[in-house]
RNA sequence: GCCGAAAUAGCUCAGUCGGUAGAGCACUUCACUCGUAAUGAAGGGGUCGAGGGUUCGAGUCCCUUUUUCGGCUCCA
C-alpha cells in the first residue's frame, strides 16, 4: 500500500504500520466528508483526523443529524471507494485556499487557514480525491479504492476546537480496513470488550449498584464490599510496612478552613455545602486540609520527619451531569490518600518511595500503566520559584528511577505539579488512578512548622499521594482487567459447594461449614436442581472453585473439585480430601504482602 | 453543562396503524432424586421513569423533567 506525503514523496508500507494505518483512516475521513458534501451540500466541515482506533470528522449540519442517517452516508462512502478515485496533493497559496473554501461556505476551514499562516506555516497543501479537495498536511493513501470495508460507529457532539465556549459540532466516528475480514474481527473484539464492562459485570456479579435516587453515589453490595475490604486490607498492610500512620478526618468542615486551604477560591464549583447552626460548612472534596490540621495538633521536630499520614478518605465532588461513568467517574469516592510532611532534602527519597510503592501495587495486579507529569495550570497559587522547584523535584525523581513519562502542560493541581498514573479499561480508554503531588503552598497557608536542628522554625513540604486513586475507580478497572474472574485472593466468593441431590444435602452443608471455619469465603447451593444446572450458575458467577458433594464423595469423605481456570487443560481436578483442598487454597491465596 | 440516543416485570428484551401489557431467564410451589454449562408443570410479579397535554381512548402522539448510554469539556 502506497502512502502520499504532502511533499509529494511516495512511500510503500503495510497497513499494519502505524503511519500507513493512520493515513488509511485519514483518507477514509476525507471520504466521509466527501460523502457528507454530496448528500448535504450545505453542511460545513470542521476537522477530521485519524485517531488510535479509526477516525472522526466534525460537521455543522443544517438540520439535526442522527444515527439513523449513518447508513446512507456509509453507502455513499462505499460508492466513493468503488469509484477508486486517485488521491493527489498540491501546494496552494493562502489566498487561493481562502478563496476556494470561501466559495464553498467553509468558514471553519477558513479559520484554520488563517491561523496556520498566522503561526508562520509557509506551506499549505490540499489533498484532492475526485471532486473533493481539502486543506490537509497528510499523509494519505493513494486511492479511495483501497478502502474496502468501513463502518460509521457513532455520532456525538464535540465543541469546535475542543473549547466549551465554542459552537458544538456533530462528530461522526468510524473505522475502516483493507478487507471485510478485518472489519468483522474488529467488531467481534468490540463485542468482547462490552462483556467485560464493569457496569455490566457489577450488576451480574452483584458487586455494586447506582440508582436514580443517587446519581453518581454508588452502593456497594455484599460481594462488592468484600472486594473493597480486601483491597483496603492489602493497602493497610502495605502502608504499615512503609511507615505510614493511619488517620481519619471529618467529612464536613467549616468554610473558614476551605478558605485557608484555597479550595473555596479554586474548587468551590465542585463542593457541596450545608449550613449548621447558621454557620456554613463544606463536605470535603479532598482530604488534605484535614490532614494538615492533624499535623498541626502538636509541635514537630526535624527528627520526626518525614511524617506519613494515611487516610482512606470519603470525598464528595459535584461532577457535572453527563460526566458520570459507572464506578470510574462518581460524585462520592474513597481516596486511599496520604500526606507526607518532610524537609526539602527529603523530597527525592520520599517521591522515589511513593513511585516504587505504586509500581509494586500495579505490578501485583498485572497492570501496565503510563505516567504523565502535569505542570502549572492557569488557575493556581504560589510563586514561580516554588513551582519551578516542585516541578524539578518530580522530574528528577522520575529520571532517577528511569520512569518513562509524557508531559501534560498546565494540567497540575492548583497548589502544585503532579505525577499521574493512568490505567486502561476494557476498550482501551485510560483513567487516571495514582497521583503524586508536591505542594509548597498548603503548609505555608496553614502556617505549618517544625523545629530545625538549629532551633529555628521551618515550614515543611507536603506530598499528596494516592495509589489506587479512588477505590471505586480501581475496582472498576480491576473488574474489566480480570473480566470479572478475580484471582482467588480477591474473589468475593472463592468456593461454592454444590449438593448433588436431597440425599447429599447434609454432607454438602458439613463441607460448607468446615470451609467457613477455615476462613474461606464460600457459598452453598443446596437447591433441588440438576448438577449441570448448578454448575452453570456457579460458572456464570465466575467463581474460582466449585465443590461437588454427592453420595460417592460422602462415602469416601472427599469432595470433587472443579476450578474456573483450566490448568493444563483441566477444569475437573477430581476428588480429594477436604483438608487437602483447604491447604491447596491457602497456598494459592497466600498473604499478598511480603512484610 | 453541551450534542445525540434511550428508559416496558428482579434481569435481557418484544409490543404493528392510538383500542383490555407479552416472552425468556430469575423467584415460589409441585413432580422428578438426578454426576460436571439450563428436567418438566403450575403460580406470583407492571401506576410502561416522573409530571402535564392532545384524544371517546395513550406504553404508543406532543411538551416539560429525571436518570442512563455514546461522545465533548472536566477529572481520581
Amino acid at each position: 500500500m502506497k502512502v502520499l506525503k504532502s511533499s509529494g514523496e511516495v512511500r510503500e508500507g503495510s497497513f499494519e504500520e502505524q503511519e500507513v494505518k493512520r493515513a488509511f483512516w485519514h483518507t477514509t475521513a476525507h471520504m466521509l466528508a466527501q460523502a457528507v458534501k454530496r448528500l448535504y451540500p450545505e453542511a460545513r466541515c470542521g476537522i477530521g483526523p485519524a485517531v488510535d482506533e479509526g477516525f472522526y470528522y466534525d460537521f455543522e449540519f443544517p438540520a439535526a443529524f442522527t444515527e439513523q442517517d449513518l447508513p446512507a452516508l456509509e453507502a455513499e462512502m462505499y460508492k466513493i471507494a468503488k469509484e477508486a478515485l486517485p488521491v493527489t496533493v498540491e501546494e496552494v497559496t493562502e489566498k487561493d485556499a481562502l478563496r476556494y473554501m470561501g466559495e464553498r461556505g467553509e468558514c471553519y476551514k477558513q479559520e484554520l487557514i488563517r491561523e496556520l499562516s498566522d503561526t508562520g506555516k509557509d506551506r499549505l497543501t490540499f489533498y484532492r480525491q475526485g471532486e473533493y479537495a481539502e486543506l490537509c498536511a497528510g499523509p494519505h493513501v493513494m486511492n479511495t479504492g483501497l478502502i474496502r470495508a468501513l463502518k460509521l460507529t457513532s455520532v456525538a457532539g464535540a465543541y469546535w476546537r475542543g473549547k466549551e465556549e465554542n459552537r458544538m459540532l456533530t462528530r461522526i466516528y468510524g473505522i475502516s480496513f483493507p478487507d471485510a475480514a478485518r472489519l468483522d474481527g474488529y467488531l467481534t473484539m468490540l463485542e468482547e470488550a462490552k462483556r467485560r464492562d464493569h457496569r455490566r459485570l457489577g450488576k451480574e456479579l452483584g458487586l455494586f449498584a447506582i440508582r436514580e435516587e443517587g446519581p453518581g453515589f454508588p452502593f456497594f453490595l455484599p460481594r462488592g464490599m468484600v472486594l473493597k475490604n480486601i483491597l483496603i486490607d492489602y493497602w493497610r498492610r502495605l502502608h504499615e510496612r512503609e511507615g505510614y500512620q493511619e488517620i481519619s478526618t471529618p467529612i464536613m468542615l467549616h468554610r473558614e478552613l476551605w478558605e485557608t486551604s484555597g479550595h473555596w477560591d479554586h474548587y468551590r464549583e465542585n463542593m457541596y455545602t450545608t449550613v449548621i447552626d447558621e454557620r456554613e460548612f463544606a463536605i470535603k472534596p479532598m482530604n488534605c486540609p484535614g490532614g494538615m490540621l492533624v499535623y498541626q495538633m502538636e509541635p514537630h521536630s526535624y527528627k520526626e520527619l518525614p511524617i506519613r499520614l494515611g487516610e482512606l478518605g470519603l470525598v464528595h465532588r459535584h461532577e457535572k451531569s453527563g460526566q458520570m461513568h459507572g464506578l470510574m467517574r462518581v460524585r462520592c469516592f474513597t481516596q486511599d490518600d496520604a500526606h507526607i510532611f518532610m524537609t526539602r532534602e527529603q523530597i527525592p527519597a520520599e517521591i522515589g518511595g511513593v513511585l516504587r510503592l505504586i509500581d509494586e501495587v500495579y505490578t501485583k495486579f498485572g497492570f501496565s500503566y503510563h505516567v504523565e507529569l502535569s505542570t502549572r495550570p492557569a488557575d493556581s497559587m504560589g510563586s514561580d520559584e516554588d513551582w519551578e522547584t516542585a516541578t524539578q523535584g518530580l522530574v528528577s525523581a522520575l529520571e532517577d528511577l528511569g520512569v518513562a513519562y509524557t508531559v501534560n502542560e498546565g494540567d497540575g493541581a492548583f497548589y502544585g505539579p503532579k505525577i499521574d498514573f493512568h490505567l486502561q479499561d476494557s476498550i482501551g480508554r485510560t483513567w487516571q488512578c495514582g497521583t503524586i503531588q508536591l505542594d509548597f503552598q498548603l503548609p505555608m497557608r496553614f502556617g505549618a512548622e517544625y523545629t530545625g536542628a538549629d532551633g529555628k522554625k521551618e515550614c515543611p513540604i507536603m506530598i499528596h499521594r494516592v495509589v489506587y486513586g479512588s477505590i471505586e475507580r480501581f475496582i472498576g478497572i480491576l473488574t474489566e482487567h480480570y473480566a470479572g474472574k478475580f484471582p482467588l485472593w480477591l474473589a468475593p466468593v472463592q468456593v461454592r459447594v454444590l449438593s448433588l441431590s436431597e440425599k447429599s444435602e447434609v454432607y454438602a452443608r458439613q463441607v460448607y461449614e468446615k470451609l467457613r471455619q477455615a476462613g474461606i469465603r464460600c457459598e452453598l447451593d443446596e437447591r433441588n436442581e440438576k448438577l449441570g444446572y448448578k454448575i452453570r450458575a456457579a460458572r456464570l458467577m465466575k467463581l474460582p472453585y466449585i465443590l461437588i458433594a454427592g453420595e460417592k464423595e460422602e462415602r469416601e469423605q472427599q469432595i470433587a473439585v472443579r476450578r474456573r481456570d483450566a490448568e493444563e487443560g483441566r477444569q475437573d481436578l477430581g476428588s480429594m480430601s477436604l483438608p487437602a483442598f483447604i491447604s491447596m487454597l491457602q497456598k494459592e491465596a497466600k498473604a499478598p504482602v511480603a512484610l
